[in-house]
RNA sequence: GUGGCUACAUU
């Protein structure tokens, strides 16, 4: 009922249930989540505990999801506190799930301490924390962390390119994006219509029109956004009659602007 | 039966 949208009929099957475990619990604070009901989702954790049941690893990674903002840091950080009690700071996805928190928050700096601990990384561990930095205006460390990745084994996903590729994105980085290109035409990633576009943003965005409109044209399936991205890219350059034609072009091509 | 990163504006 809450993938499909209907809070009332997930709240009220999950108030007739005789008898509630973690995973009713967790599955329900998801729902809120989802929602972006944070104060909902957390207070009902606070009800969980309230009744006796022991909180697991997916309810933090659930509850941290909530505690995207800084309004929020104070909310996300006593959930810290608390799954640290039960030990699951050593697991995987709430490590993860804690790095990404303190970047939404905007506490990058907790985010890295998080990431120095990890006792395990996997790639999701690595994009969210080059992601963390390219938020933070850190491209240095985003790019130095790209590179560490694969020293320690680990594989660049689609992900780690797209976040990558936005450390890359201002004129100072023309040559690391470049680099960054080419790593992912050998990784046959360039015909990815979300890799094409954010290649497109990273080229708009680094004042490179002539590369952005290249890989624009050669996108067969343009959706709204890669529209958009062209169109921004335009305007960033401060080129506005080829961001208004582009802007009649997308319309007869068939793409509603939003 | 529940859980982590996913391209476009502004910053």
């Amino acid at each position: 009922y809450g993938r499909c949208g209907s809070m009332t009929h997930a709240c009220s099957m999950f108030k007739e249930l005789p008898k509630r475990d973690v995973i009713t619990w967790n599955s329900m604070i998801t729902v809120y989540v989802k929602k972006g009901l944070s104060r909902d989702a957390l207070k009902l954790y606070g009800e969980m505990l309230h009744d006796g049941i022991k909180p697991d690893e997916a309810t933090y990674v659930n509850l941290l999801d909530a505690c995207s903002s800084p309004t929020l840091l104070s909310e996300g950080k006593k959930l810290h506190d608390d799954l640290k009690v039960w030990g699951f700071d050593s697991h995987i996805l709430v490590g993860t799930s804690l790095m990404n928190m303190y970047s939404r928050c905007g506490s990058w700096q907790q985010a890295r301490d998080v990431f120095d601990n990890l006792t395990r990384r996997d790639v999701v561990s690595w994009n969210v924390m080059i992601d963390c930095c390219a938020q933070h205006q850190q491209s240095t460390d985003a790019l130095q962390l790209f590179t560490d990745m694969q020293s320690d084994g680990v594989f660049p996903n689609k992900v780690t390119f797209l976040n990558v590729l936005q450390a890359c994105s201002d004129d100072t980085r023309v040559s690391d994006g470049n680099h960054i290109h080419d790593l992912i035409v050998i990784n046959s990633l360039e015909s990815d219509v979300v890799i094409a576009t954010a290649l497109v943003t990273m080229y708009g965005k680094c004042g490179c029109l002539g590369d952005a409109w290249k890989l624009f044209s050669m996108i067969p399936d343009k959706n709204l956004v890669s529209w958009n991205t062209m169109v921004a890219g335009y305007i960033h350059e401060g080129c506005m009659e080829m961001a208004l034609g582009l802007f009649e072009q997308m319309q007869l091509e068939g793409a509603m602007p939003n």
